[in-house]
DNA sequence: CAAATCGTTCAGTCCATATTGAACGTTCCG
DNA sequence: CGGAACGTTCAATATGGACTGAACGATTTG
């Protein structure tokens, strides 16, 4: 029977491959986020129905996009994942860094535009510096998130279910 | 040769295919972006060394996201496009409609969750409002920047380049 | 009205990448 | 110190989308 928070899943992972990246990635992050406490690979590779070798992979993409956190408990063998507080800050992080990475190569090739081209180069110039303003600007809106939310814990803080004794 | 300007309307098509998207779609860009003046279909499939079909598909898709506009000068058989003032305010424009479209099926699941489920569903309600938030603060970078620079005009209103008959 | 040109659509091909199963190194338990 | 469990890596496969060439309809020109 598929649940709500199946269709949930479902979902985050059509939302994931529609921005271009791992279905598995979103179907991950979709699975922590209903869960809340830490789930280990075992874990997530038997809810999600897929290959340890992809939950490792994907889990660690979503980590160093900054959307989850791995967490050693107590007592337990395998490394677990968390989702963070507000996982998407960190897509705005990537974002931003995206939009200033694609702002130098451009003001670079422009510097390089032989003076036949000068409205060329400036039209180049103006690109370059929209992506860079903007990259500040989401910088500035991500100090404002931080300001107001302190920084990435834990959601919940593992107060949801955090015996790992539950099958399923 | 390799000139600048084709490094870096290569350099676009690389940055466009590594953002999820067309690569041709990129190089028409950067194209225009050279170009500054309107260009018609076959000049960019010319130019670019790409098929009608591609050159066409790939105009519109540009036009669709806002980043060019497509124009009809007198006295010219085909359909031409030309780039805008500021492109990159479009992928903005998109970006911010496409975090909306995020938050609203994740609200809808999130609502449909039971009561067993309160605590998820409550994650699951941050993860949409910061979505919608975040949204909303893209759409007020967008309007400051419409207030400082003025509506979309075509870049340098034609001032480059206008005749049509120069074969390359 | 005939002929040509242009933009779009569509089936087919090709390419990139997501995903998997198996092998490997490592760490922990007995 | 042997054995097992775990995470990671790698070659191979499958899937999705980009790109193309040809066909079609529409519009214009002579």
């Amino acid at each position: 029977m598929t649940t709500p928070m199946d269709t949930f899943i479902e979902q985050m992972g059509l939302i994931a491959q529609n921005d271009g990246g791992p279905r598995i990635a979103g179907q991950i992050l979709g699975y922590l986020l209903v869960e809340g406490a830490p789930r280990t690979l075992s874990q997530m590779a038997e809810a999600l129905q897929i290959s340890k070798a992809s939950a490792s992979t994907n889990a660690r993409l979503l980590e160093v996009k900054g959307a989850v956190r791995r967490v050693s408990p107590i007592g337990q063998r395998g490394d677990a994942y968390q989702v963070l507080d507000r996982p998407s800050a960190s897509v705005l992080e990537t974002l931003a860094g995206r939009f200033r990475g694609n702002a130098v190569p451009s003001a670079r090739s422009a510097a390089d535009f032989p003076d036949s081209h000068a409205e060329a180069r400036a039209r180049v110039n103006d690109y370059a510096t929209f992506y860079r303003e903007t990259a500040d600007f989401f910088e500035e809106w991500l100090e404002r998130l931080n300001r107001a939310c302190g920084d990435g814990a834990p959601h919940g803080s593992g107060a949801e279910t955090p015996e790992p004794g539950a099958k399923e």
